[in-house]
DNA sequence: CAGTATCCGGTTTGATACTG
DNA sequence: CAGTATCAAACCGGATACTG
């Protein structure tokens, strides 16, 4: 053929790495998922606090959010048995594992700033 | 010293990085931005191979997702010259800065593979 | 405090048909 | 081939009020 080579073609490649992408937005896609798996990177908080970091998003949205991530095993949520209760998230180790994934994507908004904003 | 370090407190470190993140988010949030991003990487393609390449985006959604990412600068429309007419999108060298960003994506879907599709 | 319930408009999508 | 037009359906997301 033409440009592909090799054993492996080009579309192969591409593919798999195409499902492999879909997988991973199935589990943090959404407009919030990856910046609360941010904060959660920096230490537990609680549903309020979550809610001040998170800059806007609702509490409905935050809590279906947090719903979609404990079902996924991304975070553990754990009540503490305070006056009026509170309750706390945290990474799972299988949650943790996205800290990487937060940090290049911050990287790479931080780099581009300015051409992001300049349009 | 643990957790927070320095001047710089963990709510400021967070907030900043959450930031980041958003930005990044404006750029290439949305259901198929990354995916395309991800094909593009590979080589250069025309319209109706990322509708196959790209599985589940519909026409109408590709062809605004490809108009965006015009305007971010992220691609480049290339009409050539054919008998039916035929277009070519590519990366810009500002697009390329997110490779890094699309394989670390595909990686993390490659190893929790498992986990992600065990719900 | 940590949510849930409800309302409700706006955006996004998908399918299909159509155009240059 | 590379899109655009159209319309209905689905989903999303914000505000407010309410509960244990």
């Amino acid at each position: 053929m033409n440009q592909t080579e090799g054993v492996l073609n080009n579309n192969d490649f591409c593919n798999s790495n195409i499902r492999a992408i879909h997988d991973t937005m199935y589990v943090i896609g959404g407009k919030w998922k990856i910046s609360i798996v941010a904060c959660l990177g920096y230490r537990p908080m609680r549903f309020s606090e979550l809610l001040r970091e998170v800059e806007g998003i609702a509490g409905k949205v935050l809590s279906r959010e947090l719903k979609d991530m404990e079902t996924n095993q991304l975070i553990v949520r754990k009540v503490l048995d305070t006056k009026p209760i509170s309750v706390l998230y945290h990474l799972t180790e299988y949650g943790k594992t996205l800290e990487e994934l937060t940090l290049t994507i911050a990287e790479w908004g931080k780099t581009h700033r300015k051409q992001i904003i300049g349009k």
